[in-house]
DNA sequence: ATTCATAATTATGCATTCAAAATTGCTATT
DNA sequence: AATAGCAATTTTGAATGCATAATTATGAAT
C-alpha cells in the first residue's frame, strides 16, 4: 500500500475532527485510542499524532498520562473567541471594501445569492455551511493567510457547541438582513461601515449562542 | 526514571524550539531526526510528535515524504503578522485603558520602568526581552486567554527572522517613546488614544522590521 | 569527463513491543 | 453491607522494528 498523497495522520485527524463536530464525541468526552485505532484499523502512532494536531487547534485537551479529552467550552471562552474572531473579520471587511477588485465581490455576492436562496427555503444547514463559507471567502479575499488560519481555528472551537445561534427563532431573518447589509458596504465602498457593520454582525451571533 | 511532570514530547519541542530561536536551526534548514534523537537520547517517537506541535505553530513546515523544515517567513509574511497582532494588540489596549484595575496599570507601570532601565544600559537582549514581557502582560491583564495564545504563537513565528528591528538605530529610543505615550494613554483611561498608540507602535515596528 | 542507469544507503511513515502508571476488580475484614 | 488493601487489567508514554520512498553513490557507456 501507501502510495498515499499525504500522511496518515492527516487523514485520521480529519475524521476525529468530523465525530467532534457530529458530537459522536462530544464534548468533555476521553478519546479512546484503542477503540479508534481498531475501527480505523490502524495503529497508534499516526492516531497519537493526529490527536496532537487537533490538540494544537484547540478541539482537545490532553491530560498528563490519562489521554485526550475533547475541549468543553464554557460561555467566557466563547465571548473571548467571538471577540477576536469580530475584531479580525471587521478588519477584513474593512479591508475588502477598499481593496477587492469587482470579480471579487462577485464572487461573495453570488455566495450571499445562494445565502438568500437557503434562507428562503428554510434550509437551517445548508445556510449554517454557507454562511461558514462565506466568511472565510471573505477571509481568503482579503488575503492575509495568517488571519485566515487564525480565524480557522477559532471558528472550528466554536463549533465544538452546537446550540448553534442560527437555530434561534428570527436569527436566520435577521442574520440575512445583516449579511445584505455587509455586502452593500462592500459593494458600496464603504470601508469604516462595513468594518462596524461586520462587527456588530458576529457579536450578535455571540449574543444569539450566549 | 519517568517520574517526569510533563511528557516528554513537549520537552522536546521547548529544546527544539530554542535551537530555531538561537538560529542553531536556521530558516529552511531540514531538521535531522537522527541528530537530535542521538544528542538527546531519546526515541524517535516522541520527537516526531514535538515536531508536529512545532508545524501546529507554524515554526515548522512538514513536507511529505521527506521530513520538517524550518519555516520560513518572506516579508508578505511579516506584513500579515504584524497586522493581525496589531488589530489585536490595540483591542487589547483598548480594553485595558477602560477595565484595568490600579494593581494591574501598576504592574505594566513596574515593566515598564524596568524597560526603561534597559533602554539606559543599552541593553538591546535585556529590552528584547522585557519587550516581549511588556507586551504579553498586556494580554494577560487583557484577560482574553484564546487572544494571547493567538498572539504568542504570532510572536514566535516573527521571532524565526532575526533582523530584530530593534538592533536599528534609534529603534529602541523610539520604542521606548512609543510605549511611554501608550503607558500614559492607558493610566489616564484613554480607550481610543490606547488603541490608536499601539496600533501605530507594532506597525512602526513592522516598518522598522521589513 | 559527463551523463544516465542502477545499486546501496539513508530517512520517513507506520506498526509493534515494552515499561510504568492508572484504573478496575477482588478479597478480606469489620 | 461498606471499606481498605492488594492483585489483575487496561492504558498511556516511549522505544524498537520494519517496509517503502527518497537520496546518494557507483559504474558503464558515450
Amino acid at each position: 500500500m501507501s502510495l498515499s498523497s499525504r500522511p496518515l495522520y492527516l487523514d485520521i485527524a480529519d475524521v476525529i475532527r468530523e465525530k467532534i463536530f457530529q458530537h459522536q464525541l462530544k464534548p468533555g468526552a476521553w478519546i479512546n485510542e484503542k477503540e479508534i485505532t481498531q475501527e480505523l484499523e490502524i495503529s497508534r502512532t499516526p492516531l497519537r499524532e493526529a490527536i496532537k494536531v487537533l490538540a494544537a487547534e484547540g478541539l482537545v485537551t490532553m491530560k498528563l498520562r490519562r489521554g485526550a479529552y475533547v475541549t468543553e467550552v464554557d460561555n467566557q471562552d466563547l465571548v473571548n473567541i467571538f471577540e477576536v474572531i469580530s475584531i479580525l473579520e471587521a478588519q477584513a471587511a474593512f479591508d475588502i471594501a477598499s481593496n477587492a477588485n469587482e470579480s471579487e465581490l462577485e464572487q461573495l455576492d453570488k455566495l450571499h445569492t445562494r445565502l438568500e436562496k437557503a434562507a428562503a427555503d428554510r434550509d437551517i444547514d445548508g445556510f449554517f455551511e454557507l454562511n461558514q463559507e462565506f466568511h472565510d471567502l471573505i477571509q481568503q479575499i482579503a488575503g492575509n493567510p495568517w488571519m485566515r488560519k487564525v480565524i480557522q481555528d477559532l471558528r472550528q472551537v466554536l463549533k465544538l457547541q452546537r446550540k448553534n445561534s442560527l437555530r434561534k427563532i428570527g436569527r436566520v431573518e435577521q442574520s440575512l438582513l445583516e449579511h445584505r447589509k455587509i455586502m452593500s458596504a462592500l459593494i458600496d465602498r464603504k470601508p469604516e461601515e462595513a468594518k462596524s457593520l461586520m462587527k456588530s454582525h458576529l457579536l450578535q451571533g455571540q449574543k444569539a449562542a450566549g
